[in-house]
DNA sequence: GCCTACATGTAAATAGTTACATGATTGA
DNA sequence: TCAATCATGTAACTATTTACATGTAGGC
């Protein structure tokens, strides 16, 4: 299981935690955090919220009208035991932590992340693409035999982006003990 | 349909032009395209295969034993149908050559492109990433309202890497403009 | 003798997208 | 009145991963 479902909880719980909210409203909030070209479909969220309401996580209340009598919507809101999932989350570090989608999303959350586990999130985001660039530059100085020079040129430019995310982090890991 | 297999003919087409291959190295082949992170898995491959013998686009060989007596291996060659297949698509520009994954295996195989091609290849793929850039970047300047910083940070970042993209796709074009 | 790489596949489970279905409200 | 956005879902299809199944050859 390396799916998006796996972080989705976690989007939920955290956007959740700052309020009750509709589905729809949850959808547009998730385009916040992954961004305006991997909106999250109604079909991913909806079957979610049902998974999560049947492990109490969430509770649902059916609001007839809104302020501005809008069609009913079903406003969902943590529970205790989600609101404790969601610290335990939040303090734990996953190995999913340091995949893409599960780095990004604690990422979007990190500003209510215990100080101490942000920077274990980002030093293990870090050795993970220290190693992943690692095995690139492997990969690459060992293949040029009669492989099209634009591709090498191609793979050359992915692991200068791979590189400057390591900056990055690197920034981000020196700014955040020294908040410490 | 935006899915792996679509530009997966296309690859394999092209491995096969320079001759005559087996299952197993077809594979390996691929992970030099893709990047040794996301390995073709056979049953993605074999029965791609398959579907590409059925639209005799390839033929297959039972070899025995090569020269260093291994198992048998079935080889694959292209008909003279895949060969016409694989020049009109080399011809051909498709929405989907400007996708991430699409593009990405055209200009694996950008070497035997023609000229011509090569150029509307990049000014595409130019085109669809400015634009998707343009998105981002209005989509920044209007949510920095109570969303946790470290995600607009994380978003900034993207949208530089995006940008560096741009810059070393118009490097590309100009280089390929001065060849012409 | 065991582990790794070679070599070809199938079956089942999971995940994800797209199309469909329905209906309210708002602004041009 | 017409399109867009709000709002909630289901069904069908497509794609992808993981586990299984089987066997060979070479190096340590």
């Amino acid at each position: 299981m390396r799916s998006r479902s796996e972080s989705l909880e976690f989007a939920l719980l955290g956007l959740l935690s700052q309020g009750p909210l509709h589905g729809y409203e949850l959808r547009k909030r998730m385009a916040t955090i992954y961004g305006p070209f991997r909106a999250l479909s109604f079909s991913v969220l909806y079957p979610q919220l049902r998974k999560m309401l049947l492990a109490k996580l969430i509770e649902e209340t059916f609001t007839s009208a809104g302020g501005l009598s809008r069609r009913s919507r079903i406003v969902y809101e943590l529970t205790k035991t989600g609101r404790e999932k969601l610290d335990s989350l939040m303090q734990s570090v996953s190995p999913d932590t340091f995949e893409d989608e599960g780095f990004e999303v604690r990422f979007a959350f990190f500003g209510p992340t215990p100080r101490n586990n942000r920077v274990k999130i980002l030093e293990g985001r870090h050795r993970k693409l220290v190693e992943k660039a690692e095995i690139v530059r492997k990969d690459l100085a060992k293949i040029p035999e009669g492989i099209d020079t634009y591709l090498v040129e191609w793979r050359r430019h992915s692991l200068e982006s791979a590189e400057r995310e390591i900056t990055w982090l690197e920034k981000m890991i020196k700014s955040e003990r020294k908040s410490l």
